[in-house]
DNA sequence: GAACGTCAACACGACACGTGCCGTTTCCTA
DNA sequence: TAGGAAACGGCACGTGTCGTGTTGACGTTC
């Protein structure tokens, strides 16, 4: 009969050698060779430690994830939407690549096998993720730079869809030049009267 | 020194158990609880056979995709670009769900951690289908259904993009209407003169 | 009919999984 | 300040899968 743990009697110190060991251990040997037992001797923690706070090596990841992705949760605001856009799709463009020591890409993997993985990457990483873009749809149609009248979830689909298409299929990652005609046929696309 | 086997010897009957059998496990108990040793008391074959004919498990599963998933290597032609496009993204979304039993699903989760699985999945399998999809945007072309001019490595981009950005991210497949509209934004983007 | 290669069957060591137990440390509470 | 509950690191265990090795039966070929 397990208790749940408590968490205000949580070591910190565990649990950021944990999420450093993980991250280390994705870069030098690629996610798929990282095990639970090598995270935990990394660490120097126990693996009981490991499986007391998370049920998996994709919910540590996820976490891991959560807390160093900041930068694709913010989208810039230079005024300039295209230019943003190209900003903010760059770096999700750097955060799946490579794709075999990427944290992000592992994580996707897993998930498609582990639907409670893929809930919890669904909720907590990609959905809020999903509003900040929205807010700066919204902006850019505050400002008059793009209808009112655009389908923001079809515009998320024509963004980032290309990006993942690539990814998951190995076609190769647009560079910047690509990219700016990606995002200049999706804009034109959700608003035909955009003239970029 | 394992001399390399001869497929002039190779038993036929074995294969196709395998495959079969493979096909089965994948639908009663999922991708990523298929087992070579499961697949090998299934088919009544030794591990031994699995492995002198096939490196992985998830080369296993692309030659049985690459057998099954005819469907989505041949394009309609009705003469109606929109209608058959319909057609075949839905036979695609038709492919990758459910996730957790789909053997393509479990292919591509398996080929981001796998270098040379990933180099076999795009060669074989999606290589060929992207030839194929390329010839009836060409057809369409000539028939003057579509502008000569519309870059058609972006037309898939939008197209199969957005199919894959929502079954990568969970975020769920399009139903049969919402298809039609990211379709024609799709083709609206690439070629504004169309007036679907 | 002899030689060769594939076949099913079984055994094997290696490794990671997830859990249980132990003695220690930490921190909250009385 | 002393006591105790709970998390901790360390270790061992049983389980399952991996990929390989070995054996003898079978079929094909020359």
């Amino acid at each position: 009969m397990p208790n749940p743990p408590n968490p205000a009697r949580r070591s910190q110190s565990s649990r950021r050698a944990i999420l450093a060991a993980a991250a280390e251990l994705c870069s030098e040997l690629g996610y798929g060779q990282v095990t639970i037992e090598a995270i935990a001797a990394r660490a120097g923690a126990s693996k009981k430690t490991i499986y007391r706070w998370w049920p998996s090596k994709g919910a540590v990841m996820l976490e891991l994830i959560d807390e160093t992705a900041t930068i694709t949760a913010a989208h810039p605001d230079t005024g300039d939407l295209a230019a943003d856009l190209r900003t903010q799709l760059s770096a999700v463009i750097d955060l799946l690549t490579p794709a075999h020591t990427s944290p992000v890409a592992g994580l996707i993997a897993e998930a498609l096998n582990d639907p409670d993985l893929a809930r919890d990457l669904r909720d907590r990483l990609i959905k809020p993720r999903i509003a900040r873009f929205k807010e700066r749809m919204r902006r850019a149609q505050d400002a008059g730079q793009l209808s009112p009248e655009v389908d923001l979830d079809v515009a998320l689909d024509l963004l980032y869809g290309p990006l993942y298409h690539r990814f998951v299929l190995h076609l190769g990652m647009p560079d910047a030049d690509h990219l700016d005609v990606l995002i200049a046929h999706a804009l034109r696309a959700v608003d035909p009267s955009t003239n970029t």
